[in-house]
DNA sequence: CTTGTCCATACGCCCAGCGTATAGGTAGGT
DNA sequence: ACCTACCTATACGCTGGGCGTATGGACAAG
């Protein structure tokens, strides 16, 4: 590429960033070249750079003294924080620091969720385990941000390692001052009367379950938090697998059983390839928490592709 | 500088982590030479370099895919949040928005800092404020992270463009099981039989009050919560301006009033030359939060150096 | 076995970015 | 008022890091 006469605008560096943290730092140009191993003019030209590239001054120079600007202060402050998690990034790859992260779309394993956590802390105090929730579809898995994530939206698993966990029963989430809080549980076929709130990226609920002729309006959010308002404002109503009611319980949310539905699946999908050692352990760990809570315990199946 | 025969190490560039990202959401080394306008030759090479820096391999490569490794994974994640930091960096300084940051050792405006707040938002709808802790003797404003600092601490404020903002009594933070906890207030002359914690970089409290024969036994803490650790264990007692009693009330701590001790002065300083636009108002705010609150409001002087 | 596709490596070139040298400007001492 | 010390900005010439092109090698599909 690069066609002649294309010019390639100057793009933000780090070098810029240290640049800017050191002559603050020394108060002085000519000490910043010292300690960045450069010359004065290098330390000036790269300053000027990063000037140019923001258009805004960042540092009002007199021959005795300099000052971060307003501009100065802020760009200081976020360049700071980003070298910090440069270091961060090197020092984890470099001392191989081995961490599980396990992604998720919002409810990570339910009412699991703490004794997986407890029990992986005393079983593998090794490897620091940490839940990350993603609002996508692959809970954040097919961005590379984490090495193993729980999947309970119907999604196409087959470009994945995948394994069936468990199952969830499904919910219903309603306001608390919703006539239907009064009663015990819901039927499915009572659902369509409602509009139901659906989320756009990582909902579970597919409208196939109802016939054609006879669907809930529906109204999509963007995330849990979203989801979750729209229930409490009393105009929507939404379906979820038992997981979410553990895990989002509030004030102006009310949960109930939906009967006459199929439980929701949960998957954990990972990278047949690039697997962390971890990865089948923490597969076990979930399963097994899944099948001690139910009375037969029925084998599940594919542990890997 | 740069001596023949210095092997300068390749230092990590956002460069190498707009590569890594790349790759992995096209998925492609050549594409994502394509999105980021280079050759799929010069991908390979930095990405390659970046494995090298880290000293380890990032991404799993066949020709038929690309996936992240373990290290890969986490080296990603860390990418994706630095590239964002950095975008967001470049917004800020390019549309000039605008926000006062106001940098503070530990307490803020004490007892003020949620009506200063308020009547900010109130009054400067326009210019974003925040408060930030800074573990430094300046809170942050040596360090460029702020525009406009508070200090409590006696240190020099001749560098700086300071004003008077008030003053605040002096109270003793002790253990709630301490015998002096019954009592309403302490005398100064009474602090010497105890071990006063004093924090290091941050602490308002000069030795010097009392009579060199007669001065407490002293244990440095390195921020505020390692002083209420101390505190909080008995073993210490602290002496701290009322702000500190405002804003960390914890289980465990009492404060009551010290007798026969001057108040502390309370500080602003910024810099002289390079003075954010809103400096001044909120100086203004500041002091009239502690004028309101006292009975003879006398004037305070210099508000400017 | 052939073909297509993809990443790694070799090679040669070129300009971004370096250091040196110097100009210009400001504070402080006398 | 002048001089000195010190600091940043700019000019200039050079060098090597990093680019693209070309090619090799590995792998999957047909």
């Amino acid at each position: 590429m690069d066609k002649p006469g294309t010019t390639t605008a100057a793009a933000l560096e780090l070098k810029h960033l240290r640049c800017l943290v050191a002559i603050v730092d020394t108060a002085s140009f000519t000490d910043a070249g010292h300690a960045l191993g450069m010359s004065q003019a290098a330390v000036s030209r790269t300053l000027a750079g990063l000037e140019t590239l923001l258009g805004v001054r960042l540092l009002h120079r007199t021959s005795r003294s300099v000052a971060p600007t307003a501009a100065g202060v802020q760009a200081l402050a976020r360049a700071r924080i980003l070298l910090a998690g440069t270091e961060e990034l090197v020092r984890e790859a470099t001392t191989g620091h081995t961490r599980l992260h396990i992604g998720h779309a919002w409810s990570a394993f339910g009412r699991h969720t703490t004794e997986f956590q407890r029990r992986w802390q005393e079983q593998h105090p090794e490897t620091e385990l940490r839940l990350i929730r993603h609002n996508t579809p692959t809970g954040g898995l097919a961005e590379g941000l984490c090495d193993l994530a729980v999947i309970r939206a119907p999604i196409d698993l087959t470009p994945w390692s995948h394994a069936r966990i468990g199952d969830e029963a499904r919910y219903v989430a309603m306001a608390s001052d919703d006539p239907w809080a009064r009663r015990r549980s819901i039927r499915l076929d009572e659902i369509p009367r409602r509009t139901m709130a659906i989320d756009r990226r990582t909902g579970t609920t597919a409208l196939s379950q109802w016939p054609e002729a006879d669907r809930p309006a529906v109204e999509f959010t963007h995330d849990i938090d979203d989801w979750l308002a729209a229930i409490a404002t009393g105009r929507c109503i939404g379906l979820t697998p038992q997981a979410t009611a553990a895990q989002y319980r509030r004030d102006g949310i009310t949960y109930r059983p939906l009967r006459g539905a199929e439980p929701v699946p949960v998957h954990l999908i990972w990278r047949a390839h690039t697997t962390h050692p971890a990865t089948h352990t923490a597969i076990a760990l979930a399963a097994g928490l899944y099948r001690e809570t139910r009375r037969a315990p029925r084998p599940r199946g594919r542990l890997d592709t």
